[in-house]
DNA sequence: TTTTGCCTGTTATTTGCTTAACAATGTGCT
DNA sequence: AGCACATTGTTAAGCAAATAACAGGCAAAA
């Protein structure tokens, strides 16, 4: 118990790194490698081998000297870190466009989170099958939630639905979110909430064209 | 000269914020509202006031001691900083489920971020239209991105792709990507590279959810 | 056997950003 | 007029993360 608080302290940065360098890891597996070094681990993620082997010190990971990491050790590693054991399920709240990409995306590609539900308004899409995974109506939301035992919702409904949405899934239990509607929502502090918004991020990589192109100018 | 210089020097999150705030402050002009104070501002990100007046100190706009922002005159201000002033041309390059779902998305959002091409491998899709955008094939790449200009490219082809796509773009003089793809890419230094996965935002939501449910186990 | 070089693991420093503290100021109320 | 107060704008402190610096150790080469 005193060590899964201790992983409670992992920089945020660091998890998200641990997620990429797991899948980076079984791409190397794979392909027959067993061993790598940081600096390896730090080319295939265009970062610097002094931050792999900080990540790897903060989750108590040795390498051997010469050799460097195992990679099915560190795998496994990394896996009982972030990895919940029975799994996590996962529900992508409006199958529209963007929800329905998402889910084909996120299937199948780690079996520890898996989308169980879709959820929608539309009349035409409830009952429905996508991909195998089942679209309910929104007014099942905390029924199908609770039945399945969700815990994370991707939240992909048009904006203007965010607010009452979320509010919903909060209420049907939700654990966490993750909130791909461009406009920001609020929640309990036991729901963790993640937001990101495509335009803003558009929107940035235009602004640092614009500098440049003016830096040329000069 | 010396003004866009120091724009250059904002803080990263200021930049995201700004984009943020503009398009909140344009509900509330839509609303009839002329003027709006930091907290309120703040109110509707869910930040703090104090963060809002930060940001609006850094680009240099004042407020009225009583009266709050113009909101109007905020939006302008904003505008010049962020948008280029000929608009900045995008290319979805992959056109699968996420490709399409971001064109359908950020189509006419923002007038100055306009999406004038798809590109794709498959030749079905080659030469057909999608919301008006035509498809046009990989290996025209170069032509067509010289041909209309296009300086931001948003990478959705899948990931064993993302490496040599990415080296296409740059080739054809792309100023800017955005890489939705899970696998890093490398640009040069001229190249503004945005990268977000959404596998590890998902597994990074799936690890607090799960620390939460271990600490209410103590 | 000694030395060189290449790794790992840890501590210290720096950087970038957020939050806190507070000074300044004009408006409305008494 | 004078006081209380809401709000802005700025400076200072605090925090989180990245980077730098370096100590330790083994393996192979000389």
């Amino acid at each position: 118990m005193k060590i899964k608080n201790y992983y409670k302290n992992l920089p945020h940065k660091t998890i998200e790194r641990l997620s990429q360098y797991r899948r980076a890891l079984m791409i190397c597996l794979d392909n027959g490698k067993t061993h790598i070094f940081s600096h390896e681990i730090a080319n295939i993620q265009h970062i610097t081998s002094v931050q792999v082997r900080r990540d790897l010190m903060l989750i108590g990971y040795s390498g051997t000297l010469r050799k460097g990491y195992n990679i099915q050790d560190l795998i496994e590693v990394i896996s009982h870190i972030i990895d919940d054991e029975e799994g996590i399920k996962v529900a992508v709240v409006g199958m529209g466009n963007l929800g329905r990409a998402l889910m084909k995306y996120v299937r199948g590609k780690r079996h520890k989170l898996e989308v169980v539900a879709g959820f929608d308004t539309n009349e035409e899409k409830i009952g429905k099958e996508y991909k195998g995974v089942t679209c309910y109506s929104i007014d099942d939301l905390e029924k199908v939630i609770d039945e399945l035992n969700i815990k994370l919702a991707i939240l992909t409904v048009p904006a203007k639905y965010s607010t009452e949405t979320a509010e919903k899934l909060v209420d049907a239990g939700i654990k966490g979110i993750l909130n791909y509607t461009p406009k920001p929502i609020r929640v309990p502090e036991d729901v963790y909430l993640e937001e990101y918004d495509m335009i803003t991020t558009l929107e940035k990589v235009a602004f640092y064209i614009k500098m440049h192109q003016e830096k040329e100018g000069e």
